[in-house]
DNA sequence: GCCAACGTTGGC
DNA sequence: GCCAACGTTGGC
């Protein structure tokens, strides 16, 4: 069981677009990191949902339902797609300010790598924030 | 809108 | 295979 963070720009597309839709297809992604992250996400394993841009938050808990396929948005067999369905929406967003501030998160990739769009995140941190959540802001 | 940080492309 | 030029992403 992997844990995951996936960036989307809300209004491209949003976690509430994803609730409405239950089940969404994550495809154009086209760079090789994030791509090889695609390829190793197993069925079952959750990732968060980050919006990137406008909110720059953490907004909620996605499950992967469907392993890496060719991406149906384009005929390049190089890129892949995989699909999510939602778990539950975060009652309280994690901000990427609150994150950065948080010295116990300076390692996570979301941090350091702002550029990448998905990414792996370690059990350990994906429960820490799932708890940050939980509590009230400061 | 600007800029930093990367990633990609193409000339050599 | 190197590197300059260019393009893209995303935070601010």
């Amino acid at each position: 069981m992997k844990y995951w963070l996936l960036k989307s720009e809300p209004d491209v597309y949003s976690f509430d677009d994803l609730i409405k839709q239950k089940i969404g297809t994550w495809d154009g992604v086209r760079n090789y990191t994030a791509r090889n992250n695609l390829k190793k996400m197993e069925e079952g394993d959750l990732a968060f949902f980050y919006h990137s841009n406008i909110g720059k938050e953490i907004v909620g808990i996605v499950k992967i339902v469907k392993e890496a396929f060719q991406d149906p948005s384009t005929d390049d067999h190089r890129w892949v797609a995989i699909e999510v369905s939602p778990v539950e929406k975060l009652k309280r967003t994690i901000t990427l300010k609150e994150l950065k501030e948080n010295s116990e998160m300076q390692h996570l990739e979301l941090v350091k790598f702002t550029r990448l769009s998905v990414m792996s995140i370690e059990k350990s941190d994906f429960e820490q924030i799932i708890k940050m959540s939980k509590e009230k802001a400061n």
